[in-house]
DNA sequence: TTGCTGGTTGTCTAG
DNA sequence: GCTAGACAACCAGCA
């Protein structure tokens, strides 16, 4: 066999530290190894991207490509511009290649692609391999271990884990690299597919990220905000590994920050600097590896002399968690991050359903406005202009900076949907996807379905308040003071709640409260509440207990063909089907109604059916992994 | 089948 | 300023 010349594609791994698909690569003691990137289209146009993740992914490209340039002066990150799908089986004759490696990939889109790949490359005789890194344990082997079951509970996770095996120690970044060889491109290139385009809106100027295969200058360079036509990022939060492993080092040198950590006692509203470690963004683009990141605290714990916190509140409890949502993604695939067709997500039906593809059964990032009541409360929540200052903080601080703390992330997801607006989760999933830093399609999927209690959590009375939670821990306001400079100067007694103020104080502040956020807003003024929080949770609370009563889930043929309408009691209030148009227009205003009829119609049920349980509908097992035996 | 316990991270009020 | 208990009451796992 001829010298092995390596492929290596780097996507959800930015990083030399602890990289078992890197090592593997290296193993083969290669002739020629190219370290690639594809920009590939599917993330440039298919999934929402907010100006300051792609700042973040350029930084750690920028960051892994110097890294590699100074093992090798020869060589950097080369980064292609066409879909890895085409782009890779024409390298694969054109470089002459015998190996491709890369890094596992769970995520559904992920999957599908992977195996395009894979299949082109075995037509092409080129050897592919694939390590598991990107969590701490290999998901598909958490789901076999966890009886082909999603795991939706950390016990379950933890459980399944230790059948799985010890998680592996980290492995030492390489200190050489082979050189790259020859990179003829004697092909042609195949155009991506434009539209639709979910990040069109973003642009300042026309994308010309696709010009050419090795970019505007031919030399395989990182892509430039410019290059994308985007105007320049917002966020402080830089990337690349350097600035992860150092802050890693500062967090654990800092035994007892690191042994004693407790993210439920960590401050939502403290910043500059944050309460929390910041290191998810690092996470989501690999730039830090999970498992140098779990022993190296988990070192920490072990020797620390007094009494540590252990999971799932702990640090490396965080890291647990994310493990829970991948392997329950692995399980489920693309419908984990939607309702429909969701065996273990609870229907609910909410104000903004989702619209669906007909042919996949997948949501398509539209919606239906079946209030515009809602919809009003869903863009006012969406721009910070809620009239609610902790909600309105929280929200531009994460539209600015691209995070915020966990528990604030809580309030807003809890606000938005069964706190609050009653609005469908998957609307605040595609804000948090457009505009987290650290946004990892498995997490953000499964910590909405958590806030909205439609899985994983379901102690739906248990609900965020947006004036006292935030009080509770920041009393002076200056969180808010940061984020709202409107309400700067009003006294701490009113700054959760500015409504409140007499008219003289709001003057002496230098604010009126008026108007509603969206329309006409004049400088001066702070909006309204836009709505009674207290009769609006009442609400909420209610038509969330007549939905449990009923107990359907996604997967239900009464969910998928909209005869579950018959079953709640105001029927044309949401529709999560989306293939239906009827009652999409103007019911703002039913809501008191849904509740107060729900308990007549829930006590209608169960006496019919004798208890809850039996009120389950059941029709069909098939993909049935979490409610079946109901 | 029944009953109990625990579940990363609620709020409000009385004492 | 702190704590305990009421509020209204979910699910999964286990004995």
């Amino acid at each position: 066999m001829s010298e092995p010349r390596v492929i290596y594609w780097f996507r959800t791994d930015l990083r030399l530290h602890d990289s078992p698909a890197l090592q593997a690569a290296l193993d083969l003691d290669p002739a020629t190894l190219w370290p690639i990137f594809t920009w590939d289209p599917h993330y440039v146009y298919r999934a929402r991207g907010g100006l300051n993740r792609w700042q973040f992914l350029l930084d750690c490209q920028n960051d892994l490509s110097h890294a590699i340039t100074r093992l090798n002066a020869k060589s950097k990150l080369f980064v292609l511009r066409e879909a890895p799908q085409t782009l890779l089986p024409k390298l694969f004759k054109a470089w002459n290649v015998t190996h491709l490696v890369f890094e596992k990939d769970t995520d559904a889109y992920a999957r599908e692609r992977d195996e395009v790949v894979t299949r082109a490359a075995q037509e092409a005789g080129v050897e592919v391999i694939v390590r598991s890194g990107r969590t701490l344990w290999d998901s598909d082997q958490v789901v076999a271990r966890n009886n082909g079951k999603p795991t939706m509970s950390i016990s379950q996770l933890q459980a399944a884990g230790a059948k799985v095996g010890s998680i592996p120690r980290p492995i030492p970044a390489p200190s050489r690299l082979p050189d790259p060889g020859e990179m003829t491109l004697d092909f042609e290139q195949d155009p991506p597919v434009v539209q639709p385009d979910l990040n069109s809106d973003r642009r300042a100027e026309s994308d010309t990220g696709y010009g050419q295969i090795a970019g505007p200058k031919g030399d395989f360079a990182i892509e430039t905000m410019e290059e994308l036509g985007f105007p320049s990022a917002t966020t402080p939060h830089r990337g690349g590994e350097s600035i992860a492993l150092k802050r890693l080092g500062d967090i654990v040198d800092n035994h007892t920050y690191t042994a004693t950590f407790e993210k439920p006692k960590t401050n939502p509203a403290q910043f500059e600097p944050q309460a929390t470690t910041l290191l998810s963004p690092f996470l989501h683009f690999g730039a830090l590896s999970v498992r140098e990141f779990y022993w190296r605290v988990q070192d920490v714990v072990d020797s620390y002399p007094g009494k540590a916190s252990s999971p799932p509140t702990s640090l490396t409890g965080q890291l647990l968690f994310r493990d829970m949502y991948f392997a329950a993604q692995a399980a489920l695939g693309s419908v984990f991050a939607q309702t429909a067709r969701n065996p273990c997500c609870r229907f609910i039906p909410w104000h903004l359903p989702s619209k669906r593809d007909p042919d996949t059964g997948l949501i398509t990032g539209e919606y239906h406005v079946d209030s515009e009541q809602a919809d009003a409360w869903f863009r006012r929540w969406k721009a910070g202009v809620t009239g609610f200052p902790w909600i309105d903080a929280l929200m531009r601080q994460l539209r600015q900076e691209g995070w915020i703390h966990h528990l604030g992330r809580h309030s807003v997801a809890c606000f938005l949907t069964r706190g609050g607006c009653y609005v469908d989760w998957e609307r605040g999933c595609e804000v948090f996807e457009e505009l987290l830093l650290d946004h990892e399609p498995a997490c953000n999927a499964g910590n909405w379905q958590w806030l909205s209690c439609t899985a994983f959590f379901a102690q739906y009375y248990r609900c965020y308040s947006p004036t006292a939670f935030g009080q509770s821990w920041d009393k002076n306001g200056d969180f808010v003071r940061r984020w709202v400079p409107e309400l700067k100067h009003l006294e701490a007694k009113y700054i959760y709640e500015p409504w409140t103020a007499p008219i003289q104080n709001q003057r002496r502040a230098g604010v009126r409260i008026t108007g509603d956020g969206l329309t006409r807003r004049e400088a001066g003024t702070y909006p309204k509440p836009m709505f009674d929080f207290a009769k609006q949770k009442a609400v909420c609370m209610s038509a969330m207990k007549k939905a449990y009563e009923i107990g359907l889930h996604g997967d239900d043929k009464a969910v998928l063909d909209g005869s579950w309408r018959s079953l709640f009691p105001s029927p044309d209030m949401a529709d999560v089907t989306g293939e239906s148009e009827s009652g999409a227009e103007g019911r703002a205003g039913k809501n008191r109604e849904v509740s107060t009829r729900g308990k007549r119609h829930a006590s209608e049920a169960s006496s019919q059916d004798g208890s809850k349980k039996q009120m389950r509908l059941s029709f069909g097992k098939q993909g049935r992994e979490c409610h079946a035996s109901k």
